[in-house]
RNA sequence: GCCCUCGUAGCUCAGGGGAUAGAGCACCGGUUUCCUAAACCGGGUGUCGGAGGUUCGAAUCCUCCCGAGGGCGCCA
C-alpha cells in the first residue's frame, strides 16, 4: 500500500484502488483486471469518491448486476481504505476512508519529491530520445498570433516529455526558403546598404520595415517584382555568394527577433534547422525513393512524385523545375534527425490540416526501407479563431505574437494595480499573470479542437484561468507565511490523518487526481488534460478556504496546534501540486498577486 | 469527387459504452470586523445536427444523410 511512486508515477487513488479491486475479483473469483478497468468516479461526487457498475460482472454469473453490488458492498465494506460502501441498484459507490486517503495521498506526494518533476514525473521515458518539433515560424516575419498554439502546446509537450524521463531535443523548422525570403533579397538589393546597420546586420526591427515594404512593393508592382525576386532565389539556389550573405543576415536578424520573443514566453529551442538546409539532400532522397521503387519520375514533366498507396495521399518530391518541395525537404529532414539524434520518436507539432502530408511522407519513406519512419508522428492542433475567423489576419493585418503578449501584461498590470497591495514587485508579478493567462489559454483546450480565442476571456482572471490557478498558489503561499513555515517544511510535518473533513477529503482527491492527469497528457500529448488536474485542485482548494470564512473550525490556522500542522500539511500539498503542474505549462506561481 | 477534424446550454468548451449529460462565461441573488472577494455559495437552462443499427445499456461504437472548417502530384 506504500508503493505509489512507480514507473507510472505519483497515484495515490490508483494505489487504493488497485487494493479494492484486487479484493473485489477475489470475491468474485475474477481477475483484477477486469474489475479495475470497470472502477471510475460516479456520476455526480455526492455518491461517493469511487463507483462500479456491475453489469459486466455479472454475465456469465447468476447474479443479476443489483446482487453482485450488494454482494460487493459487503465485501468493500471490510477494506480498511474503505469508510462507506453502498449498492444503488447495479451500482455500488464507496467513499475511501478519510484519514487512510489522506495519509496515501500525502505519504506518496512526499516520496514523489525525489522526482525532479515532482508529482507530474514518471519514469516511462527513461532512457529514450524524443525529437519534437514545434513553433515552425517564417524567416523575415516576426512571430505571428498564429503561431501561439503551436507554440505553447509545444513547450509544454517538450517539458511534458522530459517530466516522463525522456531526453528531449527541441527544434525550430524555420520557414527560411521561398517566397518570403526571394522577396526580401530582392528588397536588400534595391534598397542596397540602407538595408543594414553596423557590421552589416540588420536589426528584427528594420527586417520587419523591409518586410511590409517589400510585400507593398509586390502588391503595386506583381510583375515586376515577381520576376526578380525569383531570378534572386535562383541565385539563392545556385549557391551565389551574395545571395547567400544576404539570405544569412535574414535569417540571423530572424532567429534574434524570435528568440526574444520566445524569452519572454520562456520558452528554448536547441536549435534551428531551417528548410534551406535540405535544398540538396531533398533531392537526393528523391533519387533514393525512386531506387526503392517508391517514387516515380513523371513521364510528362519530369517531376518527381510518390503515387497514392495505403489511403495516404499523393505527394511531389521534385518539381518539374527540379525544385525540391515542402514534402522532399521533410522526408531529408527526418533522415538528418534520425542520423543526429537516433531519435526513439519524433513528434510534429503543426495544425491538423497537415496530418495528411506527414503521414504520407513517414510512410513513403517506411516503404523505402527507412523503418525508423514509422516512429515519426504527427501531432496536429486544431485552428484558433478571433471572431469566427482564422486567426492568422485581423483586421487585415497580422497580429503578432508580441501584441498580444503586451496587452495581457498590460491588462495584468492594470489588475495587480487595482489591488495595490504591497508587492515588492508588482511589473514582475503583472507579467507573471500575464504571459501565464496567454500560455493556459492555449493549453486548455483539447488539442485537435478548433477553439475560439477571446483575449478578454484569457486575461479575465477568473474562470478556467492560468491566473485563477495561480491565485490559488498564491494565497496557500500568504497562509505558509502567515504560519511562519515554509512549504518544503510543512510537506512533511504534521499528521494527515487528522484530514477526514469533507472539504479536506475533496482537495485530497484532487491532489491525487493531478498525477493521472499529467500521465494521461503524456499518453495522449495533449496538456489539456493537466490542466483539468490542476483546476480541480484550484477549485477543491478555493472551496476549502472559503469555507474557513464562515466556519472558523475550518480555518487551516486552527488554535489546535496539531491539527494546524497538519492541515498546514495539506495546503502545501496543494501548493506543490498546483506549482509543479503548472511549471509543465511554462506558467509560474508567484508567492503573492 | 475523395480524405481528415468536427456538430453537446445563449456563448466558450468537457464528457475513456453505464446512473438524473456536466463545467466556465454571461445573467440574478447572497457571503468581506475573516488564512488574499482575481474567490466562494445558491439560482436554470438541453430534439446531445437528423435517421437507422449494434448492445441489458449509446452523446460515446457502426452505416447513411444534413451542416461547418481543413486537406487532396508540381505554392510554401
Amino acid at each position: 500500500m506504500t508503493t505509489p511512486t512507480t514507473r507510472a508515477g505519483f497515484d495515490p487513488v490508483g494505489t487504493l484502488e488497485g487494493g479494492l479491486a484486487a479484493a473485489l475479483a477475489a470475491a468474485l473469483e475474477v481477475d483484477a483486471e477486469s474489475v479495475a478497468a470497470l472502477l471510475g468516479p460516479p456520476r455526480r461526487p455526492e455518491m461517493g469518491d469511487v463507483a462500479i457498475a456491475c453489469h459486466r460482472l455479472a454475465r456469465g454469473s447468476d447474479a443479476s448486476p443489483p446482487e453482485i453490488a450488494q454482494r460487493l458492498a459487503g465485501v468493500a465494506g471490510q477494506q480498511a481504505s474503505v469508510g462507506a460502501a453502498e449498492a444503488t441498484g447495479p451500482f455500488l459507490n464507496l467513499r475511501w476512508e478519510p484519514a487512510a486517503l489522506a495519509v496515501t495521498v500525502l505519504d506518496a506526494l512526499v516520496e514523489s519529491r525525489a522526482h525532479p518533476a515532482g508529482l507530474v514525473g514518471g519514469d516511462e521515458g527513461a532512457g529514450t530520445t524524443w525529437v519534437i518539433d514545434f513553433s515552425s515560424p517564417n524567416a523575415a516575419r516576426t512571430l505571428g498570433f498564429h503561431h501561439l498554439r503551436g507554440t505553447a502546446v509545444g513547450a509544454a509537450l517538450a517539458r511534458l516529455y522530459e517530466a516522463r524521463g525522456h531526453q528531449i531535443v527541441r527544434l525550430n523548422h524555420l520557414g527560411d526558403y521561398g517566397h518570403n525570403i526571394a522577396l526580401l533579397l530582392h528588397k536588400l538589393d534595391t534598397t542596397g546598404a540602407a538595408g543594414t546597420g553596423a557590421g552589416g546586420a540588420i536589426s528584427p526591427q528594420r527586417l520587419q520595415a523591409l518586410y511590409v515594404e517589400a510585400n507593398e512593393d509586390e502588391a503595386s508592382h506583381p510583375d515586376e517584382v515577381g520576376r526578380a525576386s525569383a531570378a534572386w532565389l535562383e541565385r539563392l539556389d545556385a549557391g551565389d555568394p551574395t545571395a547567400l550573405e544576404r539570405w544569412e543576415l535574414i535569417v540571423d536578424a530572424t532567429t534574434a527577433s524570435l528568440d526574444a520573443t520566445y524569452a519572454r514566453l520562456g520558452i528554448h529551442f536547441d536549435e534551428y534547422r531551417g528548410e534551406s538546409r535540405y535544398r540538396e539532400s531533398a533531392l537526393e532522397v528523391s533519387e533514393k525513393l525512386v531506387a526503392a521503387g517508391v517514387a516515380e519520375v513523371d513521364t510528362d514533366g519530369g517531376s518527381v512524385f510518390v503515387p497514392p498507396a495505403d489511403g495516404h495521399q499523393a505527394i511531389v518530391l521534385v518539381t518539374k523545375r527540379g525544385a525540391s518541395t515542402y514534402e522532399s525537404r521533410d522526408a531529408a529532414a527526418a533522415i538528418e534527425r534520425h542520423r543526429d539524434f537516433d531519435f526513439d520518436r519524433c513528434v510534429y507539432l503543426t495544425d491538423i490540416g497537415q496530418g495528411g502530408r506527414f503521414a504520407a511522407v513517414f510512410a513513403a519513406l517506411v516503404r523505402a526501407g527507412y523503418d525508423w519512419a514509422a516512429s515519426c508522428d504527427h501531432v496536429g492542433f486544431g485552428q484558433m479563431r478571433l471572431g469566427g475567423q482564422k486567426a492568422k489576419t485581423r483586421e487585415g493585418r497580422v497580429v503578432s505574437l508580441d501584441e498580444v503578449v503586451d496587452e495581457a501584461i498590460e491588462r495584468a498590470a492594470a489588475q495587480v494595480a487595482e489591488r495595490t497591495d504591497e508587492l515588492a514587485d508588482p511589473a514582475s508579478v503583472a507579467e507573471a499573470v500575464g504571459v501565464g493567462a496567454v500560455l493556459f489559454s492555449q493549453c486548455r483546450m483539447r488539442r485537435p479542437a478548433d477553439f475560439e480565442f477571446d483575449l478578454d476571456d484569457a486575461v479575465q482572471f477568473k474562470g478556467e484561468t492560468g491566473p485563477r490557478i495561480q491565485y490559488a498558489y498564491a494565497r496557500i503561499a500568504s497562509i505558509l507565511a502567515k504560519a511562519g513555515t515554509t512549504l518544503d517544511a510543512a510537506l512533511t510535518d504534521g499528521d494527515p490523518a487528522l484530514l477526514v473533513h469533507p472539504a479536506e477529503t475533496r482537495v485530497l482527491l484532487a491532489i491525487g487526481a493531478v498525477g493521472p492527469s499529467a500521465r494521461r497528457a503524456y499518453e495522449a500529448d495533449d496538456p489539456s488534460y493537466l490542466c483539468d488536474g490542476l483546476r480541480g485542485v484550484a477549485d477543491a482548494w478555493a472551496s476549502y478556504q472559503n469555507a474557513g470564512r464562515d466556519d472558523t473550525a475550518l480555518r487551516v490556522l486552527s488554535e489546535d496546534q496539531t491539527l494546524r500542522r497538519a492541515r498546514l500539511r495539506l495546503a502545501a500539498a496543494a501548493a506543490v501540486a498546483v506549482r509543479d503542474g503548472l511549471a509543465v505549462l511554462g506558467v509560474s506561481a508567484p508567492e503573492r498577486m
